[in-house]
DNA sequence: AATGTTTACGTTAACGGTAAGGTTAAAGGT
DNA sequence: ACCTTTAACCTTACCGTTAACGTAAACATT
């Protein structure tokens, strides 16, 4: 690769390195002549710093990292794409990381982050462990958790209330008419799936369903889509609405409704969680959570270290499939 | 953040610090008996070495870039997923930068990605300039370029037969009775989008078609769908069938008609192209272009500095909208 | 005229790692 | 017993940048 330095720079302009860094740090002490002609250098050589230089001597390096469980899952792309954004106005590069359960655990993706030395790092935590996440407090990592409330930790975390997102739903299909709802939800040990859950037993109730109709189950999430499993089970129709824990597997729902003739919102009552674009062009009722609000939150949190817990609140989108 | 440096370990073990690089990166001249020693202490102390200063001195990062021009978008989405699979196998970080439209151009992604001194840089190039391709090539930057094929340049290169993706689905509708499609097109400056709009009308033609009744329109791709157009078009039915750019305008064209109660498969043939995860779930009839083997290859091109260019073939995949 | 003050630089050392070359003690050869 | 070889280290210098400190000249102050 091309290698101009700040040296180059320096020889152009008769000066020092320590000159050229102070008119590219925008610090004091430089003749303002002097200034305006290494810039003008600067721009003439396209001039890039080399951010491992500055890494090293412990500068910022303007690095933000992400670490999601899997970028496929659109509620983690939108993320990454809105956190792009953010962070590309605020002059950041952001770096990925899927945790994507093959090989790599959240430890290493973490890990990974350190390695690239990123001034911030956030992360959604897949797990309920907090281990990872107490080390990283120990040494200092100035990160953030998305999407995951823990009680009594005292990381900065921006997060939704699950509880009432879960409720809503059960307030809005009792409501509506359902007796016996079907719930798929994720990995029972994260708090999001029993909040989610207990909201919506809650809400059923509260709305006059009657709770010991429900029917619970913990499906893999993610790409995994429930597909399969409904196929065999809508047969029987021992359920008249499907909560699902994302929009991921609702629209797996769908497309087992699709192949078997059964009419979403006609014939079956389906919501979702995460309002994520494709619920929009499906027409799927869904739980929003809102996104762009809960980053630009995150960055601001993160960036100017303060050490907040900050909750959002979930919105029913009522769209055709319920 | 904590700083457990080469230093630290070569003390603890009463070695230099060269030893212990030594050690780490696998060299000889080293005692077994030391190297285990060494070994041990490393995972102990959970060392980890700074990319940073080994950048510095000029080693691999281990990094890879990519460059995509709207993570949103399923296909970029799935193919930043799949190769980092790929990647984390060979143990790469890899570093995602949008070109997004809004701000950042293409080339400054391209800055940032230098600017974190990638090894090795696969990128999707969203337009049909090259100069900063050129550039990139000048200076040495071992680059790939992924989708899009430069016939007078020589770029290493992994694409796919746009003209023949254009012609099956040309092929296609005609034989299924299609007498007047619509192409909904993307950037018309871009080669991919004027070879399937060539293959498709080569296509039709072939297989019995009338080509001067086809209506060709060209929208904004990504996100922004084509919703709106369509319903005002649809209600119209000037033509029989939608041949759409890619996936996410064919799932706007889905909307639409999902709006308007057409039947997509039975009312109006839809077909799309990239066979995005969510294509699937829809039914979506579209074309399929192997983005797995085409990023095993890209990576294996692009690590082993292999300057070649392979072109791969798509293939339709029909379900239910056509 | 001698002494502070300010401005605009330059010098040095360090960040953490590694390539290149030097050093030492033991082993082997004759 | 002396020389050569080799294994197993160590030392030095440098990658590009910046913090901390140093300094020379210009100007102001008494």
């Amino acid at each position: 690769m091309n290698k101009i330095t700040l040296k180059d720079i320096a020889n152009e302009a008769g000066v020092s390195q320590m000159t050229v860094s102070r008119v590219l740090n925008d610090k004091p002490d430089v003749n303002p002549a002097t200034r305006k002609n290494i810039k003008a250098i600067v721009e003439r050589l396209g001039y890039i710093p080399n951010a491992n230089a500055r890494a090293l001597k412990g500068a910022k390096t303007n690095r933000i990292g992400v670490v999601v469980s899997d970028i496929r899952n659109p509620f983690y792309s939108e993320l990454v794409g809105e956190l792009e954004d953010i962070a590309g106005y605020k002059g950041l590069s952001v770096i990925v990381s899927d945790t994507n359960k093959k090989l790599e655990t959240e430890l290493t993706a973490i890990r990974l982050m350190e390695l690239n030395s990123v001034d911030y790092l956030i992360i959604a935590p897949e797990g309920y462990k907090t281990e990872h996440l107490d080390q990283l407090q120990k040494r200092g990592m100035n990160f953030l958790s998305f999407g995951v409330h823990f009680e009594d930790k005292d990381y900065p975390e921006v997060w939704t209330d699950d509880y009432e997102g879960g409720k809503i739903v059960g307030n809005y299909l009792a409501g509506i008419g359902s007796k016996k709802p079907l719930l798929i939800m994720g990995n029972p040990r994260k708090t999001n799936t029993i909040d989610r859950e207990t909201g919506f037993i809650a809400g059923f109730e509260e709305s006059g369903g009657n709770a010991s109709a429900i029917k619970l189950e913990h499906l893999k999430v993610n790409t995994d889509t429930c597909e399969a499993y409904l196929e065999s089970e809508l047969k029987e129709r021992t359920f008249d609405s499907i909560f699902c824990y994302n929009d991921l597997m609702a629209m797996g729902a769908l497309s087992a409704c699709r192949k078997l003739g059964i009419i979403p919102g006609k014939d079956i009552k389906i919501v979702g969680y995460d309002d994520v674009f494709y619920a929009n062009i499906l027409g799927l009722t869904t739980v929003k959570i809102p996104i762009k609000k809960m980053l630009e939150t995150s960055v601001d949190l993160i960036i100017n270290d303060k050490r907040e817990k900050i909750e959002f609140k979930p919105e029913l989108i009522i769209r055709e499939t319920a």
